[in-house]
DNA sequence: CCTAAAAATGAACATTGTTCAAGAAGAATC
DNA sequence: GATTCTTCTTGAACAATGTTCATTTTTAGG
């Protein structure tokens, strides 16, 4: 992304993406807020009423979007800020909004544990699925060919639960 | 990482890191050889007696090298080439190298599977552990506390290797 | 209409990757 | 040692791109 291309599609001057944006970072930052808010809607599109499908569900349409829109989903994990400021509080909310979609069913599906403890192991399933997906999705380095991702991941989430102690059956 | 700066540092001039490295492209890519031969001696260290054993401290090994080199790690995963030029391949072999270090001990803890299976199982172990500690590390997003990322961490193979029918007392 | 505030503009600047003609250094021959 | 040829090195100049800001244009108020 280049600030004159985003003047010329937006038929405009460099100087208005500057008083709209204020910098390239504020550019990337709006682009990033659209990003975790697409997201947002299609985790929520995930049906609830079944916790473990659910989960299933839910990486299925990480991937999906993963797939459709891996430029956006680097931008807004690998974007890193100028001259080193503060990530914007708000995308953080955003995300975790987004997070706590994820972070539902797995509380559900682990009545009896303590909820920090959840919490963290919530945190530590969508890191391993965002790494499982970003990679695969690279083509390249160790990764799970792109092919085989959806069921692949569809695995792993049954197979840590499994390790959780979840049953399948219920 | 600028050019300029590596030609002062080198204390050569400008033209020849050109020289040398050809482009941009080709500086990055000759530091990113040297990180994954160092993240390969790491994993090397890793004692391969008991397999799980194994596991664990090659899981720990490379949290210790993400840490330390967490710049290095970066760029060796997120950097893209130039005009879709291809992934040179001579990396792409060092880090199945690596990665082979970690295959072995999967190998051995899953002897009854097809190894194929076995071979999707540990690209993806790896994908879920580097997306827990890339994400980690990052301190900003979902993410495991980097102070609990250890511990966590190990918790996580245990899990997941239960999961797959792997029992401790082995 | 006139004036003041607000917004838009794009030329000019700073940084950084890249090129290449000119010069320096070295090797080979006599 | 001198000459010539080859190779290496240099850094000025160029290209691409983020950034600034004095100027112009537009809008709003009276």
């Amino acid at each position: 992304m280049k600030v004159r291309d985003v003047a010329e599609a937006a038929g405009c001057s460099i100087g208005s993406v500057y008083n709209e944006f204020g910098d390239f970072d504020g550019l990337i930052l709006t682009v990033n807020r659209e990003t975790v808010q697409a997201l947002t809607a299609r985790l929520k599109a995930v049906p609830a009423d079944d916790p473990l499908r659910q989960l299933h569900g839910l990486a299925d349409a990480y991937l999906g979007f993963a797939t459709e829109h891996a430029n956006l989903l680097r931008s807004l994990f690998e974007h890193r800020m100028e001259d080193d400021r503060p990530f914007p509080e708000d995308i953080l909310a955003m995300v975790m909004d987004a997070f706590a979609l994820m972070h539902a069913p797995l509380v559900r599906l682990l009545p009896g544990r303590d909820p920090d403890d959840v919490a963290l192991l919530s945190r530590m399933m969508f890191s391993a699925v965002h790494g499982i997906i970003s990679l695969g999705l690279e083509e390249r380095m160790v990764a799970v060919p792109p092919e085989m991702l959806r069921e692949r991941l569809a695995e792993f989430v049954d197979t840590h639960l499994a390790g959780l102690g979840v049953t399948r059956s219920a």
